[in-house]
This record gives structure tokens, C-alpha cells and sequence, in this order.
DNA sequence: CTGAAAGCGCTTACAG
DNA sequence: CTGAAAGCGCTTACAG
């Protein structure tokens, strides 16, 4: 692989005017300027991105931390912040937690080692440690989709949906339709969506004059198992609830998995809804009634504000809103008179 | 950010000997690696793994381009290459090509730039430029699912599955269940995949004696954007297919789209099967009949290869098979007689 | 066992 | 407009 030396010597130009000219610098004069270009393209150059960073102080990539890259809901993440990334002439570096703790921590680790400009981060948990150094440490940071609280991070920004409207307006939904024992399978307390999806919900009730009886919550983990393992567990109570809110979709897919294993139907033997759509809803048995995030819009609002902070420039946290779309799965829309 | 200088002064020794603790290097004195590793944790010092890397000429990372993230074949065998990756000490840049030679082209050439120890990719089409120009240039290369071939290309692994089995299983399947007129929604044609399923249609077609007409062809993307086009072409025919074998899972969903939105009802009025099988196909009305790839071993065994080319070994292609997972949507199973 | 020094491939003041 | 030189933060022969 050619180096700039090599460009040099090619050219019959120091490695300054090469080095230059790769970087649009004014003072070259013309046919010096084509002499390297034609070097270059000769040897097939291209700039060593590792010995430039070293040199610049800069990466020009940004490391992204999500929850769980197999939840379609961070995939869209992703690519959706990829593709704003990329405009603007930054690459992304994506790390998977997998709801893990330590995986997120291993991820923040590697990625502030190689020295990405920026973070954007997804937090698993309350805050591992490697993530409160590097917020404090000054390394920019945003948060997209949860956060998470504590000494050094007032300063980073927030870019999220606020879900509570939406949820709202499922229950009104689920109560117009008839149900009145509902039921919720929660994320994990120490995430904020997890605990503002069951906070939204148990208002909503209250609201609509309905309790939320402890065992008509189930504490699951974003992942399909924990909505399968606490779907048994309310289908198994004497009075099981005659609705189902699963906080993201990997859980309603678990949900589905176990109330298909046990021949019930839904809506007719459980109502069924999901945080969080995806284009499979419309074709599932039945069309499953989804609360839907402007995911394009989220990722694009957390690469601005973070290259904001990168490039020096204020940012401000952003907070959008969800949907809700409703489908059959909770029964019969208002809609449409039998 | 501290420095491995800082480190040294705060120990009281050199750079060189604070490199050496940070490498294991066996000639160490055990009381001055002491000092040494307790001057890392008060600095909270992580090596600068830029600089590192412009030294050593290794980046311990190695990159991924895949043709389209939001495809759920592909997000896991991102996952799985992450992870078996992870568990030998490389982590993974992954670029998104979204079905695009050109965004493939800017990937691989980032990626190079940013000297990735080692390169997966999974070909969008016929080959771009930069990813020749990185294989004949000598950056350790295998190809996963799609490969291309050319010119100093031979000695790249390719790590896939052969689908031709399962196909022709699939096209048994249907003709069990009386179909005969079949049709196919192909991919790219400049993609292996694009191609092996429709041969391998094809070849099943004629071992049972059917034709594949010209106009139950057609031409897709493997988005389901062009499943859903092909199959609104495929139902405005004069003699529409019994049965469609859609060979990605996206272009399935448009499919189901397409039908969906005519009021028509899968299987009574066609059949349909994907290929590649994703966990909502269970819950999909009906459940739909797909041929499943072992995604997770060909992420691992693309892996494997990959580190044996980086580490100067020796590496092989790999070719697993696909199996066919009958469910609902070509008609009742053999084994149900009503 | 430890340190001084060279060098990885760039960029960028500083001179001229 | 162009070049010589310093330096980014490491690692690793080479001496001792």
C-alpha cells in the first residue's frame, strides 16, 4: 500500500505539497496540483485514515451504542443515523449491547480507544462506569432513545420520543373497546423508556378509573423470551387480563409465540398491543395495534445534535412523539360498525 | 486525555517500560509493574489504540459490508460476525451498502482508509472497483452469503449457503400441494444469490416436469418495494401463478402487501414462500413457508476464515446447506389430512 | 530488567 | 507557492 512518500516521489514534490493538495489547500499551483493528482491515481494512493487522525486529533467517525441490533426498532436506528452520518461526511462505528451492561461497557471502551469523535448512546442500564468517564472526560455524547441521570451529565443532550401521549391513547382505545383488566409487560426499571412506558400506562388507568394490579406487571428485559415467560405467567392467573401491552416488539412477538402455543386466539381471548411498529404488524394473525416512533426523524436529530457538540457548536435535547396505529388486535377499530 | 507519557512520569519510568506492562511483555519487574499499573487506574489511562495502530500496522478490527441492514437476514449475520469476532479480540466496522454499488464502493474504500485488519463482504453486484482493487492489493478478504468472481478473486474464501437443496425440496413441496404454475420474484442478477435460486428453481421446475414461463419471472431487488411491483405484475396476468417463491424475505413482504391490499387470501388464492426465514413468519397470516439459512454458523465460520487470512493462515471455503421449514402458506401440510 | 531513540504516515506552522 | 522539520502517541529493536 502506497504512502505519501511514495505520491511524493512520484510526483517530484515534497510529502508538505502532496499532503496539500489532498487537502483542498489553496496555496498549490495548478499543474503542481495535477503532477500529484496524476501520482496518485497512478499508484492507486489513498491517504492512510489512521496516521491522519493521529496527526489531526480526529476520527471522523462517531461510535454508536445500541440496546439490541436484532430489535428492528434499533436497526432503523441505525441506518437512519448512518445515512445522516454519512452526509455529513462522517462514518459510524456500531457497537451491540445486546442489553448487556458489560457488553455496553466494552463497546464504550473500544470505541473511545480508538478515539471516535463523538458518541451516541442507547444506555442498557443505569450508566457503567467507561460511559460516566467519557461524558466526563468531555468525550461528546448524546443520548438517543433512553438516557440516564447523574453527576457530569446534565450536559448531554437527550434525543428521544416521549411516549406518553401514545400510550395514552392506547388505553383509551383498549377501554373503549371493552377491556378492563390490563395488563404490562415493562423493559427493564433501569431504563427510562422502561420505566416511562409502565409510568404512562398506570396514569392512563387511573385516568379511565382502572387499577394496576401487581401481578398484571411483568417485569421482562426488551427481549422475546422475557414476553413469552410473562405472558405464561398472567395467562396462568385465575383471572388473566383480558388485554396485553408489550413495552417493545421483540416482547409482543414473545407474547405471541406463547398465547399461539396455548390454541388462544387474539383479540377474542387476549387483546394484544406492542411499543414500537414494524412492517410485519400488518400482515401478523391478527394485525397487531403498535404505538410508532418516528424512528427516521430520531436518528437524524441525535447525529445533528451530537456533530453540533463535536464541531464545538450548542446542542439542545429533542424530544418528538409517538403514534398510535391502531390495528385488530385489541378488537374491533371504532371505525367499523359489524 | 492522558497520555502513555503522563503514565510514565506519574510511575516514575519510561514510556518504553509502561508500553511493556501494557503488553505483557514477561521482562517486567513485578514491583515496577506495579507502580506502573496503579499510575494507569488514578489516570484512568486507556493507549490511544490510533497510535497503536499506525505503530504496529493492525487495527485488531475488521470490516463488514453487507448489502441492506434492514433485512433481518443480514442484521444477523452482523450480529453473529460481531460476536464471533468479539470472542477472538477483533471488534467490527459494518458498512451498509443498501443494495447500492456505490454506497458498497464508499464503504469498502472507508474501511480501507481506516486499514481494517481483514474484509467480509457480501457483493452487491458484479464487483466495484475499490473492493478489486483491495483484494488484488492484498487486504485479507472472504466473501459471505454472495461472492463475486474475477481476476484475482480466486484466492478469496467465500463463506455461503447453497440453497439449491432446499429449493428444489420447496418446489416438491408445492407440486404435493397440486400446484403448477409457479412463479418467481428473482434478485439482482448480478448477485450469486440472485441467480442460484432462480437456477435452482428452475432446475426443480423441470424435474417435475414444469415450465418456468418468461412472464413468471420477475425481476427484483430483494426490497420489498420490488416484491411488491413484481407481484402486482404476477396478478394482473391473464393466468396469474398458483404459488410465488419469494427469494428474500423483504421482497415477501411486499408480496403480502401486493395481495393484502387486492383482498386476496394466501393460500386460496396464491401461494407463497421466502427465502430466508425470520421469527414472525410463525405469526404471519398464515405462517409462511420458508427456507431457513444457518445464519449464526456462516457469520461464525465467515469469521474464522477472515482471522486465519489476517493471521497468515491458511483459509477455506465453506458451504453450508438451507432447509426448508413448510408452515401454512403454500396450502395444509402433507401431514394434516383434514 | 530498563531506557533512549527511531519510526509508523500523516499535517502544519515556520521559513524562504 | 514549496520544502524541511517537528510532532501526534505509541512499540520495539538495540544497548546497557
Amino acid at each position: 500500500m502506497p504512502a505519501i512518500k511514495d505520491v511524493a516521489q512520484r510526483a517530484g514534490v515534497s510529502v508538505a505539497t502532496v499532503s496539500r493538495v489532498l487537502n483542498d489547500h489553496p496555496a498549490v499551483r495548478t499543474d503542481t496540483r495535477d503532477k500529484v493528482l496524476a501520482a496518485v491515481a497512478d499508484l492507486g494512493y489513498r491517504p492512510n485514515a489512521v496516521a491522519r487522525s493521529l496527526r489531526t486529533h480526529q476520527t471522523r467517525a462517531l461510535g454508536l451504542v445500541i440496546s439490541d441490533v436484532l430489535n428492528p426498532f434499533f436497526t432503523e436506528l441505525a441506518r437512519s443515523v448512518e445515512d445522516a452520518a454519512r452526509d455529513r461526511g462522517y462514518s459510524v462505528v456500531i457497537g451491540n449491547a445486546d442489553e448487556r451492561p458489560d457488553l455496553q461497557d466494552h463497546h464504550v471502551g473500544t470505541l473511545v480507544d480508538r478515539r471516535i469523535d463523538g458518541l451516541l448512546v442507547s444506555p442498557t442500564d443505569g450508566g457503567s462506569p467507561l460511559m460516566l468517564d467519557a461524558a466526563r472526560s468531555g468525550t461528546p455524547m448524546v443520548f438517543v432513545d433512553r438516557w440516564i441521570e447523574g453527576e457530569g451529565l446534565d450536559e448531554v443532550p437527550v434525543v428521544r420520543t416521549d411516549g406518553r401521549g401514545a400510550v395514552r391513547d392506547l388505553v383509551a382505545h383498549l377501554h373503549a373497546l371493552g377491556h378492563r383488566r390490563l395488563a404490562i409487560i415493562a423493559g427493564p426499571a433501569a431504563t427510562t423508556t422502561g420505566r416511562e412506558r409502565v409510568d404512562a400506562f398506570r396514569s392512563a388507568l387511573r385516568e379511565f378509573g382502572l387499577a394496576l394490579s401487581a401481578d398484571h406487571i411483568g417485569q421482562g428485559d426488551f427481549q422475546a423470551d422475557s414476553g413469552r415467560r410473562v405472558t405464561a405467567r398472567f395467562l396462568d392467573l385465575p383471572d388473566p387480563p383480558e388485554a396485553i401491552f408489550a413495552t417493545d416488539n421483540l416482547m409482543a412477538l414473545g407474547a405471541m409465540d406463547e398465547i399461539r402455543s396455548r390454541g388462544l386466539r387474539v383479540p377474542d381471548d387476549v387483546a394484544l398491543a406492542a411499543f414500537d411498529d414494524i412492517p410485519w404488524f400488518v400482515h401478523t394473525d391478527p394485525p397487531i395495534t403498535a404505538i410508532a416512533q418516528p424512528t427516521g426523524d430520531l436518528g437524524h436529530a441525535a447525529v445533528r445534535a451530537l456533530i453540533d457538540r463535536v464541531e464545538g457548536r450548542p446542542a439542545a435535547s429533542v424530544t418528538l412523539s409517538a403514534r398510535l396505529v391502531p390495528r385488530r388486535s385489541c378488537g374491533e377499530p371504532e371505525g367499523s360498525t359489524p
